[in-house]
DNA sequence: GAATACTATATTGTGCACAATATAATGTTG
DNA sequence: CAACATTATATTGTGCACAATATAGTATTC
């Protein structure tokens, strides 16, 4: 195999790492989201959308989607599922019309209490080293950080 | 914040670092792949086939999925699409009509020279040190051996 | 060897992702 | 202030993922 070769192998690629352990965590979520009658991109929506009603932050669906890296398109019919479930509001407002708010709404912020449980009873069943986990994340992110450079400065 | 809400902030959780970071992969693969006029799972899926081919070994649609850790709802469609594009052969076994086996087709391996660069441009382009991401990739498979156990034996 | 269980793939339906476009409101410029 | 550009969200269409179910072929058991 030349080294070309090698590189295309399934099991070289970081990417396929990527890809598999990502919807592997996703699996292990799904019995404990649903629950809750969620989805797990639901959940880090209400993450964030929990997150700033504790901080009295106001959040426009924009700021939603440059902090999950979600675009209107999957965002809109998302919330607005959210919504109809009565957890979170859609206000337009009025001093610009082109922005909406969202909000959870009591029923969203209730649902809180029994997610606070969910990441504790994941470590839990999983049985991954909590400080393996962080050192993961902290290299995640600064790789995650460098893909989102539009290009290497040295170039 | 109490330890348990610590824990439920976005910026806490490995889970949203693999979400983003994986996605945002997928997002620098997408204009390369877009030469060859592929996407992302139709590419991983190409990456078994183009093994195969070369061992000369003959793959069922399970075996796919096994690889790829996706299942017939996923992969059907898909290889369809592969199909009628000319890139991959689908066939019925004659010994056991269950099965159907999968293999690229002559213009399917043609498109495996063109492919052979991209994992070089990628690398370059985001200018992520290679040490970094073959270190990255074997915890990734570690921690998705784990999540892949039914449950830890030590429970 | 007919009833039953099992296996492999396909189909259907829901919910993301994301590109492309549309809609509508706001800013800007001549 | 009218034409144009910009901004923010929504809509449409395609392609995954995956649960649930269907279909059809194979193996087993009495």
């Amino acid at each position: 195999m030349t080294a070309q070769e090698e590189t295309l192998a399934l099991d070289s690629q970081v990417c396929f790492a990527l890809y598999a352990a990502n919807r592997a965590v996703i699996a292990r979520y799904r019995p404990l989201l649903s629950e809750l009658g969620l989805t797990y991109p639901q959940y880090l929506v209400l993450l964030v959308l929990w997150e700033a009603a504790a901080a009295s932050h106001r959040l426009r669906v924009s700021d939603l989607g440059l902090r999950l890296r979600l675009d209107s398109g999957t965002l809109t019919p998302l919330l607005k599922r959210l919504q109809e479930r009565g957890l979170v509001t859609r206000i337009r407002e009025q001093q610009d019309e082109r922005v909406v708010m969202v909000a959870v709404t009591p029923a969203g912020l209730a649902l809180r209490e029994q997610a606070k449980a969910i990441p504790a009873r994941l470590l839990c069943a999983t049985g991954v080293e909590p400080d393996r986990l962080l050192a993961l994340r902290d290299e995640l992110r600064s790789v995650l950080a460098e893909l989102e450079n539009p290009e290497p400065s040295d170039l």
